[in-house]
DNA sequence: AACGTTTTCGGTAACGTTTCCGGAGAAAAA
DNA sequence: TTTTTCTCCGGAAACGTTACCGAAAACGTT
């Protein structure tokens, strides 16, 4: 009902409020016997600290924040239980919030977080987040920020990522083995750093093969399965068809294969694909799709691993992009056969 | 760098805290011109006031809390976005946990959330909990409680669910009127409620057209991907193919589809499928499965609604289990081909 | 026995708010 | 003009903690 306070501890047994919070905190001056009976009399109470006051007083949460664009795919879930994984053990707590890909709730969620006075921040950037002004402030200010997937180059802090433009670049270069020689590449939208790395993989991997890239082979898609989709109905509709396509994400590769099937095009005879980013789908749809898979966990627990020292580390500190090995996932949608 | 408080922009203005304090909040009481002076000096100094202290004072947050059990498969992700949509237009912050289905995390979650003060829960059960006192203390201190999907009857509180019994009677109905005669059901765990009404539901179909239920044709799986595919290796080791499984839900659907098409079974030829909470992979995956969908968002803005209602209302407040509609799916892996 | 040291505890300020109470001055009523 | 009412604002307590300061008591040393 109300809550127990320190107080009414203290009034219990007829001692100080300090010195119950001594018996909470403190590890010398105070008597065991005393903190053996207040912790015991505490408990029987039903008495646990109240952590908001705590934070009012500390200037700090033991809670840190997490701001994903969305979790609708299995991607952003998995690195936070990452994330999760080392915080928990540290005694932090995770709050999670969700940008839906808009920069306005992006700095919503951003504000309340440090408004709730979160030690630290593990953000992926909004699509639609274009202007970092307010990053920049925050990491400025000193405030412990790391960001990973969806960076910026203009932030100047630790960063997670995988290395796009080699793993587009072997997703490309597996194609061009396989035999593909008219490939397309559905790419993501423009302010992302990761659509330029794929692009740039993509592009010199026919480079190095010394291999034309015919016009307009690069089609601005989008991250969604209806972007993919849509792309792929025009391209259709246009009678330009590819005899492979390397799509900037498993959604986009997954809604040209559903356009494709609907037109009755076979994967991979009339057409190959191959996306990036492992979801949970990649394996399961009909054909199974050859993938990029991320280290989702990994990722997760070394991007908390970085926000745990920089929060820990009380004096200088130097920003860390860690870059971590991804995996090319060939299944049937990009085998070619003779 | 320094965050910027109440008493900063006192000082600045000549004034006292309180007239400061009253800009921000009263309605009356305060001289227009001082509230627009005070308004726009705060602003520029970027304060804005903090929500710790103000829920030290206030004894609540305006945040609420929501555990679920995890956020791998979209399901819950869905629910969560219908949440956040119904509370962040009132202005309050969503705060996301998850259980990992353990009864213990499920229990450090709450109280975390607790001591967050938040106004609120919005909670589907760990698969694990069965225990349920914490939460009947919670419900009696008058703490507002809203449970979804997995429920508990023991709890006097509002709950948002599906029919489950009645939607397991279509699906299954629907694998009879196709001409199944040997149909299993892959159970859920024994501790949930929808376990039970879904079985129920598999078995009163049967009654209803007069069909022998086999003996062992309800087999307990479990709900992930992995204890369908256990389940059916086992019955394919043992020679004991159904003609049609009804699961418990999509992913021991799918998990008994890959153990099937592993050992050369054909679907729905062979052995046909029904799953139930429509998850993103079943229009997908190769054959697309029939699937019973729930209104994910629906339920979370219903859920978001009970919550709500049960907050502002500040005198009686009868519990309120709200039923939403289901829809059975039909897809390729269920007809039967003559 | 006098003194210094250590151990153990209580009092109090502070964190940033809101809210209640009361007071000063202005406006309205007498 | 005097009294009453209203408008607007300042002071201070309170929310539940922790941290610092100092004091009492216990102990050890000469």
């Amino acid at each position: 009902m109300k809550h127990v306070t320190i107080k009414d501890v203290a009034r219990k047994l007829k001692c100080s409020v300090s010195t119950v919070s001594r018996a909470f905190n403190d590890k010398y001056d105070i008597r065991k016997e005393t903190r053996d009976q207040i912790l015991a009399t505490a408990k029987e109470m039903g008495y646990s600290p109240n952590p908001i006051a705590k934070s009012l007083l500390k200037q700090c949460s033991n809670q840190i924040g997490v701001v994903v664009p969305e979790f609708i795919n299995s991607f952003f879930p998995e690195v936070i239980i990452g994330i999760q994984e080392v915080f928990l053990k540290k005694g932090y707590q995770v709050l999670i919030m969700q940008s839906g890909e808009s920069t306005n709730t992006e700095l919503e969620n951003i504000k309340t977080l440090e408004k709730n006075m979160v030690d630290g921040m593990i953000v992926s950037l909004s699509l639609e987040t274009k202007n970092v002004d307010y990053f920049k402030n925050l990491i400025n200010s000193g405030f412990p920020l790391v960001l990973f997937n969806r960076v910026s180059n203009e932030l100047d802090t630790s960063k997670v990522v995988i290395d796009d433009y080699k793993w587009a670049f072997f997703a490309t270069e597996h194609l061009i083995y396989q035999g593909f020689r008219n490939i397309f590449h559905f790419a993501g939208p423009g302010g992302l750093m990761f659509t330029q790395n794929r692009r740039n993989g993509f592009v010199d991997a026919h480079r190095k093969h010394k291999l034309p890239i015919s016009e307009n082979s690069i089609m601005e898609a989008g991250l969604l399965m209806s972007d993919g989709e849509r792309v792929m109905e025009k391209l259709i509709a246009m009678h330009n068809i590819p005899d492979a396509i390397f799509a900037v994400n498993d959604p986009t590769a997954i809604g040209a294969m559903k356009a494709l099937k609907k037109h009755g095009f076979k994967i991979p005879d009339d057409v190959a694909l191959v996306g990036f980013t492992e979801s949970k789908l990649a394996p399961l749809i009909d054909p199974p799709l050859t993938s990029v898979a991320q280290p989702t966990h990994e990722i997760g627990t070394t991007a908390a691993r970085l926000l745990l020292d920089r929060i820990e580390s009380k004096g200088i500190f130097v920003p860390q992009t860690v870059v971590l090995n991804g995996r090319l996932n060939v299944r049937e949608s990009s085998m070619k056969l003779r």
